[in-house]
DNA sequence: TTTTAAAGTTAGCCTTGGCTAACTGAGGGT
DNA sequence: ACCCTCAGTTAGCCAAGGCTAACTTTAAAA
């Protein structure tokens, strides 16, 4: 099964959670998302199951080759187009979470082109 | 009721089938859009009931005063963030589709920023 | 040791928005 | 007059992805 749209924002989550702590259990995933303990238990059992991670005994969650991967292109994705915006002059917080929309939707070659004027600017 | 994504999508259809019919029916925006008569038939139901289109004795639909400015308002998205897509280089047919995905999610503000950057460059 | 709190799961509901199958109803052709 | 086709509706299914209620399990604290 290929990733579902709040599959990436649930692996981003963890991959983001993963920098500052090394111990992320589904409960952090939820307070961080603001989602219920259920939503975020069916959404992890649907990682574990396509293998974007791996849980342990005690419930700490651990991202595969190929979730990190998934992660590395949605928090790329994320950050490019939140400079992007704000390159344009729009404030961070409608950047962020515009970003965090657009980082779904978007083709390989629109995002190819908007981080190529964003890497350049810089 | 505020209008939803898919809403967005339905009345942006008529609009654009109305620049080029004078007579718009349930069929004609199913065909439009590849979608199933009964798909159709439930969203038109939708917009009937909140007001943005008006349907006559034979099918035939009107977009109301909200309507029109709905559309209009997802119609500019459209072709600005295709514009602003193609200035970066990305091909018309990509632009296209992504901007269709844009234009649904993208705040004023950042839309604001975008098509200040279209519009200066022209 | 017993009790309580925190974490996770299960069951099941809701909305959005597709779909098919099957019905209705109106018009045109023979 | 009869039939057929086309447009639209109704009923009901499905998937994604939220939710609450209520259960289990584990671990810490009294």
């Amino acid at each position: 099964m290929p990733i579902q749209e709040s599959g990436e924002m649930y692996i981003e989550t963890i991959y983001v959670l993963t920098q500052s702590s090394d111990r992320v259990r589904s409960i952090d995933v939820g307070e961080r998302m603001g989602y219920s303990k259920p939503s975020v238990s069916r959404a992890i059992g649907i990682l574990k199951r396509d293998g974007y991670i791996t849980v342990d005994a005690s419930g700490y969650i651990t991202l595969t080759e190929i979730g990190i991967a998934a992660a590395k292109r949605i928090y790329e994705r994320h950050t490019i187009l939140t400079k992007f915006l704000e390159s344009l002059g729009v404030s961070h917080e409608t950047a962020t979470s515009d970003a965090c929309k657009m980082e779904h939707i978007i083709s390989d070659e629109a995002f190819s082109a908007i981080k190529k004027t964003v890497t350049e600017k810089s």
